[in-house]
RNA sequence: GCAGGAUUAGCUCGAAGGUCGAGCCCGCGAUCGAUAAUCGCGAGGUGUUGGUUCGAUUCCAACAUCCUGCACCA
């Protein structure tokens, strides 16, 4: 082993040569034999100015094309893009998943995969409509439409393009030119397609849904246009007698006059009243007064008795509410039965803990009637008036009912208390009326459809379990919301969507059921777009001769109703990833923000198994959500957030990428102006980092002055085996997207092994070795291995800084034009063939004890700095005094100790004590000798030589080698 | 209220039933041949309260705070 430590260890003779004057010719300038690092690779990186001009390269180039050609027929990885709504500039959630998206699309194209990736856009839906309705105002109502839908269309267009161009300038490569959207004719006629499908499976069905309505505009209102605001309502006690026999509920109350007593600040909805819920597992009392009892919920009976005036009260008797279910009471004014039902949202905050329920007006109410098979139909129309009922508010407006329905409930002997009340309440923000929840017909998918012999529900939870979710938590969320999620409302009162293209018949009213209508719908759709469900006729649209199958009829008319948006991007999986030759059915990888498991991974779910019976996606992976550094979510409203486009103009989009690639992507994540810029010091020196690199390889040749692994010196060969084992777990986290991990990884490399270390010793080889001598070569073949390894492990996170260091590497036979048209460095690579495992074992358990021993020598040598003994370390020798543990090991390494720790000298000593468990222990001392002016080391022999008096016998020696190189 | 997640150094991360660790930041030095660089040394931490254990930051249970989605305000 110690004779590779000769390759740079004087040999006598050359000195004696030098020291007789052979050589006539006058002295070398010595300080000119030094090899000093070179290179035009600037340290400065000048981003902003700079990467616009790669952009605008690899555009010209067709450099994602050339990804595409350069893998093909290689095996694919199915990435699909979650489509982002085209609504606004880009912020940092944005950025946060496509620069992941594509992190994974060029780590797998550079791990070998064919790996196309091809972004898409969600254009319709609310948000847009609404803003188009605002910039139009009075005249949408004017306006057809399908004109309407243009304004829409244009407005999509625009963020489509703006978004676009911001996604490109984050450096992500893709099919920019031809991306998909929800808006293409070719997608509208799958989103029908696929809605058909459900139809013809009979999965779709038409029912009733309370929503917000707005009884002035006369329009279904989504939640986004509630906005809630103080009103004043009614609030009003009253009495349901039971009917049913009370001691079933507890025998105490055999024989006796017993009602409930429920609150209301709607008193309206009492028409409407079917139910009286109560708490299962809350206690309720049953109150004695005055010959009658009333059960009302423990905790609110002291507020009750006080407000209804219950004074003295009594109770007889205490059960849970599970008791009251299926009990009886009357209407206090109709001759209906109210059914006693039990509901878990029942709380003891406000009111008697006995809630009337009217399914068709509210969401909870009509879940409970859902649940107990309670009708939800509606008395009040549009125009929010009873449609029938009682003379006293039959025909009248809701809110104008409420006084008449209170002095019917006060006639009846029914009313218990009545008072006002301020409080919250929704309101159209068009019109800023009060809303009411309204039950009206929706178009419902069931969850409960068969498919392939199970429901949709139970099919969908078993694709579940199949696909692998990243991180792992994200099955059993999305599994319970599947579990318990309700029928899939997919139809909206709206203009901007895609029709449900269905007909009805003028004359009977029912359904059209036709496969061949719906296939000319599909068709019309996939030539013209959804806009002619808005222009063309119902006899332009259905095939001639199409009649009704119930009466024979043959004129039809058109639903307005639209789809669900989610629908729409749900119909992805079909309209891209089977319609694009590129791709394929499933997805390997779906990666969104984790707000998207009720949204975009939900959706694609229901509607690939709806109709594919399988899941679209064999992975799914979540990035979490982005926050400020006070972790409050980062939003518009509270204007925290940082502006990646900005960023990326200020400090570039590649700061932008290496900051995604620092966090912990499935948490939540920090962003800030502040982690910006220290993210920015981490570029810095990564990049000076390569820039060293290449500065020392300026006369460097691989084909020429590489040596082969075994020819190498042992701290060369340690450095590469160290290297090899980075790229093997860089290349296996980016197979898991740990992408964080190999940030921290690239970091600590760079920062601790390469700069603190490697290159701190290998200065001296490098600079002062003579140029071509082994040992330099030696240095420079495992710099440039290291440089050309390290360059494509940074390349999917570092898309331009590594592009930019590509050409500055040597260039050898073969070598693409573009770092991101390269392959991972494989397993071998960076150390050529190992020929021997057991050396390769032994070098590295060497070193790593050698490099903790150097670890231990910076102390010794800091403090005598401190004492103003040394300045630098090369002013100084070391005495290791080594236990019997690490003797060997030294004595084995001897040759090299002096220039790992970049000192003048080392001498290795036994530890004293003898008993083998002495510490290490490092002596240091002033250095003897002189200072050579060629390499700073310290050297008795400095002045000895007449040709070269102020060099030392290293730097004697190659200077002969070098005179010897160079002609006379 | 329901479902899921998070909490480790000032920041970003990592580890593990056995003295926690890395980089950055910060402080003090060195160097002047990576120079708007580079190197060394130092300082600094497991949200709270219980439990299991010889030993808990790790396992368990509560609590607190934050995030996401959903529901609700009769």
């Amino acid at each position: 082993m110690k004779t590779s430590c000769t390759l740079y260890t004087p040999r006598l003779f050359i000195m004696k040569n030098i020291h007789t004057g052979e050589s006539m010719r006058p002295p070398l300038d010595v300080k000119k034999t030094l090899n000093l690092p070179q290179t035009q690779f600037s340290m400065k990186a000048n981003l902003p100015q700079n990467e616009p001009k790669w952009l605008e390269k690899w555009e010209k180039m067709g450099m994602y094309e050339k990804t595409r050609k350069a893998r093909a027929g290689r095996p694919k990885y199915v990435f699909h893009d979650g489509p982002p709504y085209a609504n606004g500039a880009i912020h940092e959630g944005h950025a946060l998943n496509k620069s992941l998206k594509d992190f994974v699309v060029k780590s797998k194209t550079m791990a070998g995969f064919d790996a196309p990736y091809i972004p898409g856009w969600d254009c319709h839906g609310l948000p847009i409509e609404i803003k188009v309705d605002a910039s139009l105002g009075g005249k949408k109502l004017q306006m057809a439409p399908f004109d309407v839908r243009q304004e829409c269309r244009k407005y999509a267009q625009k963020y489509l393009d703006l978004q676009r161009t911001q996604f490109k300038r984050l450096g992500v490569f893709g099919r920019w030119e031809r991306p998909y959207s929800t808006m293409d004719p070719q997608y509208e006629s799958v989103i029908v397609r696929t809605l058909f499908d459900f139809m013809e499976k009979g999965a779709v069905y038409k029912g009733l849904k309370p929503v917000y309505w707005c009884i002035h505009d006369r329009t279904a209102l989504a939640e986004a246009e509630v906005e809630y605001a103080m009103h004043t309502s009614p609030s009003i006690w009253v009495k349901y007698r039971m009917t049913s026999d009370p001691a079933n509920v507890d025998a105490c109350l055999a024989g006796k006059k017993v009602s409930t007593i429920i609150w209301t600040t709607t008193p309206w909805t009492l028409p409407a009243s079917l139910a009286v819920a109560f708490h299962p597992e809350l206690d309720y009392v049953a109150l004695e007064h005055e010959g009658e009892v009333y059960i009302v919920a423990d905790a609110l009976a002291k507020q009750a008795i006080e407000k209804i005036k219950l004074t003295g009260a009594t109770e007889s008797a205490r059960f849970p509410g599970s008791k009251l279910e299926y009990s009886k009471f009357a209407h206090p004014f109709l001759d209906r039965e109210i059914l006693g039902v039990l509901a878990n949202y029942v709380t003891t905050e406000q009111g008697t803990g006995a809630v009337h329920t009217a399914p068709s007006h509210g969401a909870d109410d009509f879940n409970t009637g859902m649940k107990y098979r309670l009708d939800a139909s509606s008395n009040v129309d549009a125009a929010g008036k009873f449609i029938q009922g009682l003379p006293e508010y039959k025909g009248k407006r809701v809110f104008d009912g409420n006084f008449d329905i209170v002095e019917l409930l006060r006639s009846r002997g029914a009313l218990m208390g009545s008072e006002k009340i301020e409080h919250s309440y929704p309101h159209c923000w068009r019109c800023h009326n009060p809303v009411i929840f309204r039950a009206t017909e929706q178009w419902f998918i069931s969850m409960e459809a068969p498919i392939e012999g199970v429901t949709l529900r139970q099919r969908s939870l078993d694709e579940i379990k199949k696909v692998k979710w990243i991180p792992a938590w994200g099955e059993e969320r999305i599994s319970n919301m599947i579990a318990t999620r309700p029928d899939w409302c997919i139809s909206r009162q709206r203009i901007w969507g895609v029709p449900i293209a269905v007909f009805f018949c003028e004359s009977c009213g029912k359904l059209l059921e036709s496969k061949e209508a719906h296939q000319a719908v599909v068709d019309l759709f996939a030539r013209e777009g959804a806009d002619s469900w808005y222009t063309r006729a119902p006899h332009e649209i259905l095939p001639p001769e199409t009649k009704c199958a119930h009466c024979g009829g043959n004129q039809f008319h058109k639903e307005n109703d639209i789809i669900d948006v989610w629908f729409e991007s749900g119909c992805s999986q079909a309209a891209v990833l089977e319609h694009e030759p590129e791709l394929s059915w499933p997805a390997d990888l779906y990666l969104e923000g984790g707000d998207q498991y009720r949204g975009w991974f939900h959706s694609s779910l229901l509607c690939a198994v709806g109709t594919r019976e399988h899941a679209p996606y064999r992975g799914v992976a979540t990035n979490g959500w982005t926050l400020d550094p006070q972790g409050r979510a980062t939003s518009k409203s509270l204007g925290n957030g940082i502006d990646p486009v900005e960023i990326a103009n200020r400090l570039g989009a590649e700061i932008v990428r290496l900051w995604v690639a620092s966090v912990d992507f499935q948490q939540d994540v920090t962003v800030s102006q502040e982690l910006m810029d220290k993210v920015s010091e981490i570029y810095k020196k990564i990049r000076n980092t390569f820039k060293y690199i290449l500065s020392n390889l300026y006369d460097f040749q691989p084909e020429l002055h590489a040596l082969n692994f075994e020819e190498m010196l042992p701290l060369d060969q340690y450095m590469l085996l160290r290297t090899e084992e980075v790229a093997e777990r860089v290349r296996k986290w980016y197979e898991s997207f740990e992408f964080h991990r190999i940030y921290q990884q690239i970091n600590e490399f760079c920062t601790v092994d390469l700069s603190n270390i490697y290159f701190a010793v290998l200065k001296d080889r490098l600079y002062t070795a003579a140029p071509k001598s082994p040992a330099r070569r030696s240095a420079q073949t495992a710099v440039w291995r290291i440089g050309e390894a390290l360059v494509r492990l940074v390349a999917p996170i570092m898309t331009f800084t590594s592009e930019e260091i590509w050409p500055f590497l040597p260039q050898i036979l073969d070598r693409p034009e573009s770092v991101h048209l390269a392959y991972f460095p494989q397993a071998g690579e960076i150390t050529g063939k190992v020929p021997n495992l057991i050396y390769a074992q032994t070098l590295r358990a060497d070193f790593d004890s050698l490099m903790a021993i150097r670890d231990e020598a910076m102390k010794p040598l800091e403090a005598a700095r401190k004492e103003k003994l040394i300045g630098s370390s090369l002013e100084a020798v070391v005495t290791i005094h080594a236990p019997d543990s690490l003797y060997k090991l030294l004595e084995r390494y001897q040759g090299e100790l002096r220039y790992l720790l970049t000192v003048s000298g080392v001498e290795v000593k036994h530890a004293s004590g003898g008993n083998g468990k002495t510490p290490l222990h490092v002596e240091v001392a002033k250095a003897p000798g002189q200072k050579c002016e060629r390499c700073w080391n310290y050297s008795v022999h400095v002045g000895t030589n007449e040709r070269y008096p102020a060099v030392c016998e290293r730097c004697l020696a190659a200077l002969e080698e070098i005179e010897q190189e160079q002609p006379a």
